[in-house]
DNA sequence: ACGCTTTTGTGAACGGATGCACAAAGTCAC
DNA sequence: GTGACTTTGTGCATCCGTTCACAAAAGCGT
């Protein structure tokens, strides 16, 4: 049992979800010379309650000042390197298609702490071919990425009938974490990681509540709403 | 008061998120040529626990039979319809940088209940352009889209700086479902929905776990483990 | 030095979601 | 027709996350 005040393990997973959302808002007030910041202006930047974000930061330790507010670096500094931020992971992005073209493009990783180590496809064509400055791969150099590069992070962004298949290979070369941008279920050990990005069930999750408006619009028409307006402050469809 | 025993309202965001997931695991099965199904089967192959997706279901009605289970195509057409998918709505991406190409190439879209209905930019020299099929338009058709088109979802794929800029100029023309991909938080009023797909912040989560299990791996070689390990099945990191 | 103001950190109440366990309801073999 | 078997639908207990509300803590002005 350690006595360390900051030894607190075990952070909600809810909060762990938000803490990129304040590393943002407080990489823009930084931006902005802004040093220091209460709960209420944090929160209202990163579009929370004050006291959830208090609660949220009350887990990675005690860095407000009573009467003051948050340091603005510090804070930033303390939530990055909760989140491990502190290294830059290495990233493999597999499957070049349309998403793996955009992916291999985008800026924000590097930005944020990852850097796209390898370009991997399993088409002949695309092999050798050159990618936002990175030559693209064979699926075989998975093992030597690992080994080598310490590739610990695998984004696949292959069609949803080769994604099972690329995820075993990820699993067996020793990637824990994987980011999976097709539209199926992967399964994977206890210990891997695998979280999913989906367009097509947020864009349904959002057709759900358009119904709703619309039907409520047109139930209002010839009677009396049948819910209240609830008046809620800058809605956000809640996960 | 409607005695319609469909009628129930209120169905938990919780269950309205993971129903596009059953959705698509029953469209798998269709395909393979399976009529019928248990809870025990759809809920492994949507990766969730059987109890989990009975009480889901059970929220849209009765549509089991108790010993044998759930008709595929049935059950299908009854999520479908409470999503709001037995129509198709017609949706905007806005910004034609690197993302919105290759969204607009995405064929997901179509086959889920949903169409492009238009491609718009800021950028003079992409107006006019054919990217998909689609002509690219400039912002200021939107309040004809809305009109002409029944536009109602729009996709802001622009960068963080104009989002919001964006995202007032949907709303003012009368679109009151949004996807952003930009990373930034959009303020709207309370009747518009925003849902939000963020590669870094999920990126960020996989780091946070990652370094966790590179700590417990560094913290057993020199002594016991500090946490016992949890035995649990297809692990995925929660939202 | 001291009291006034501000804002944090958190205990406690609340509400929603999950998992368990089983009675009810249906099928199917004979 | 009947009884054994299967599987649903749900009441209940539990857990997790959110919100409220306030005491404790720190700065600041005088
Ligand atoms: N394009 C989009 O905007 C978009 C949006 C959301 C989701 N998605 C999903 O992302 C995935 C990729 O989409 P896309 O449009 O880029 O598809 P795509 O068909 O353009 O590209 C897929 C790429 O994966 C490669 N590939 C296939 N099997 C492979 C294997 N076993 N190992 C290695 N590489 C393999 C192919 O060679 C191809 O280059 C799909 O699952 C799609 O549903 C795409
Ligand atoms: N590229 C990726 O893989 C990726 C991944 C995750 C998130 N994102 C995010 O998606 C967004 C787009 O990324 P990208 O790489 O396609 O950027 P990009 O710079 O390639 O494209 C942005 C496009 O938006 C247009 N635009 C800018 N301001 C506009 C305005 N006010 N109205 C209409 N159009 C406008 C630009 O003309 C440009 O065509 C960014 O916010 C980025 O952070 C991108």
């Amino acid at each position: 049992m350690s006595a360390d005040p900051s030894a607190r393990r075990g952070i909600p997973d809810a909060t762990v979800a938000r803490l990129p959302e304040y590393l943002r808002a407080l990489t823009g007030l930084a931006e902005r010379g802004i040093t220091s910041v209460s709960s209420e202006e944090l929160a209202s930047a990163a579009g929370v309650r004050s006291a959830k974000l208090r609660k949220d930061l009350s887990h990675l330790g005690s860095y407000g000042v009573r009467g003051v507010g948050y340091e603005v670096d510090h804070l930033a500094y303390q939530i990055s390197r909760e989140l491990g931020l502190t290294q830059d992971w290495p990233v493999a992005i597999i499957g070049m298609g349309n998403l793996g073209h955009a992916l291999a493009a985008y800026s924000g990783f590097a930005t944020r702490g990852f850097r796209v180590v390898a370009l991997l496809d399993q088409d002949a064509g695309l092999l050798g071919q050159e990618i936002a400055g990175i030559t693209v791969q064979p699926m075989t150099v998975l093992d030597e990425l690992v080994a080598e590069q310490g590739l610990a992070i695998g984004v696949i962004a292959t069609p949803a009938a080769s994604a099972q298949e690329v995820c075993d290979a990820l699993v067996a070369a020793g990637v824990r974490s994987i980011l999976n941008f097709a539209p199926c279920v992967l399964v994977v050990p206890d210990d891997v990681d695998v979280r999913k990005v989906d367009l097509s069930t947020e864009l349904q999750i959002l057709a759900f509540h358009e119904q709703r408006k619309a039907l409520a619009a047109e139930g209002a028409l010839g009677a009396v709403a049948l819910e209240p307006v609830k008046p809620e402050l800058n809605r956000v469809v809640g996960r």
